[in-house]
DNA sequence: ACAAGCAAATTTGTCCTACAACCCTATAAC
DNA sequence: GTTATAGGGTTGTAGGACAAATTTGCTTGT
């Protein structure tokens, strides 16, 4: 209920806050090529005045791009674009997300990185790993809550399996890349069919426990990546080339 | 009111900028646990009067955090942290690259994303995408500029093989890992050893290459992995399991 | 004529004050 | 007891002032 509302205050309030719009137009300003690496943006002044809004106004944003790398400002010259390569922060276009090519994209990294984080963890999970990623299974299976926390108790067991790894980056890059997917998913029809997938969903999952508790990393990493592959197939993802590598995986499992 | 800068200014770095310095501080303070998701920020007014700065500069400070999605402001309320999952971006810290265990991670990161990368890449590669590596191997090899061209050009090689995927997400994540070792090497000695080792590093590439051309996704995969291992072991980081890996792989090759 | 150095203008960095918009709570009125 | 309202507190935006640093151009000395 009140989600619907925040959603709809989303959508349609012009009100985000204003220094964030002026940081999208600088950075649009600069992807899209009209501002390049090494030019020089507009004084604050300028900007500030174009654009009818105080100065304050306009270096927050400019703080934002800058906490990114993308500009690099030095006192008393200017702010400067700086080099892509230098850029200290990913962020991904949502833009990029609204299409199937990119959903694409973004799943094969996925099953990629998870497939890979899968076989870590076979070799390394603890005891506790393992527990916790059961009680995330348990979670799933569970309870009546499908629409809503049946999709957190999917997260919630990818991502106990990327910290079973030990590696905190593993971890922080499958945690960020599942919420962007998530994030889409969630604007589009994902969660209507689900309630008729959840038997299969689960299945799944159960799958690359087993093969976590056997301790077998490539049983773990192909079931993984099956299981990814057919969660992006169910929305209408396929990916190139790993349905040969996931046929392999449900063969050897 | 000044003693408090001065405090400031000698803990951290003199030359950054003061509302980074602040932000760092404050999202130190969120990724320590200290400020847990859900809890409320002080208000922007007892910290810049605690830090002894202004109000400015604080919200200078939160606008980057904000970016990042780390903390969600609302007007009237207050600045609250946002859970760990509703990231926007991955920015990682400087600091935990200083130490060798957080240099192992990122490594590990690292050849598993690009063992992958190479493996797609084996598969997918036009021929405009082998002229490019091509011509990065040449750099390397080629010119007296060892110091700073090589150590570009590696990176040219690096990042050619993961456009040569087709895919613009693993492209976007190798760059992003891969500047972030070299931010890291930079700081540290590692130019110095480097003229020796040239040859060595330039006969992995051989090997990754001559694996991209043949079209065989294994090999390719063993030979990136194998080649990062060793990268990793000539600066002092030792990754845990991948060592019998990529005996297979130079075995394999 | 040329060079070095100095001074002024420009630009970012920081501080301050003020007010609007908004949220939360406590108090008062019914 | 419930609702309305008033108040204090907090973030959002505006605008002005000065400090610090850089760039530029001009002056001045040789």
């Amino acid at each position: 209920m009140t989600d619907d509302i925040r959603q709809l205050s989303q959508k349609l309030a012009p009100a985000q806050p204003l220094p964030s719009r002026v940081a999208s137009i600088l950075s649009q300003e600069i992807s899209s090529g009209r501002l390049k690496p090494g030019d020089r943006l507009p004084t604050e002044h300028q900007i500030a005045e174009s654009l009818g809004i105080s100065r304050n106004v306009v270096r927050e944003a400019i703080a934002q791009l800058r906490a990114d790398g993308l500009v690099r400002a030095r006192q008393g010259a200017g702010a400067f674009v700086m080099e892509p390569e230098e850029r200290l922060a990913i962020r991904l276009d949502p833009t990029d997300l609204e299409n199937i090519e990119g959903m694409e994209g973004l799943f094969e990294l996925r099953a990629l990185l998870e497939g890979e984080a899968a076989r870590l963890a076979a070799m390394r999970r603890t005891d506790d790993d393992l527990a916790e990623i059961t009680a995330a299974l348990e979670d799933m299976r569970g309870d009546e809550k499908w629409s809503e926390g049946s999709i957190e108790a999917d997260l919630v067991f990818h991502r106990a399996i990327a910290k079973a790894t030990g590696n905190a980056y593993i971890h922080t890059f499958v945690c960020f890349i599942c919420d962007q997917i998530r994030r889409s998913i969630h604007m589009a029809r994902y969660a209507n069919q689900i309630k008729q997938l959840v038997e299969v969903n689960v299945g799944e999952h159960v799958v690359i426990l087993d093969a976590l508790k056997a301790g077998d990393p490539e049983a773990a990493r192909s079931a993984m990546v099956h299981h990814i592959t057919e969660a992006g197939r169910r929305i209408g993802v396929i990916l190139r080339n790993e349905q040969s590598n996931a046929a392999e995986g449900i063969a050897a499992s």
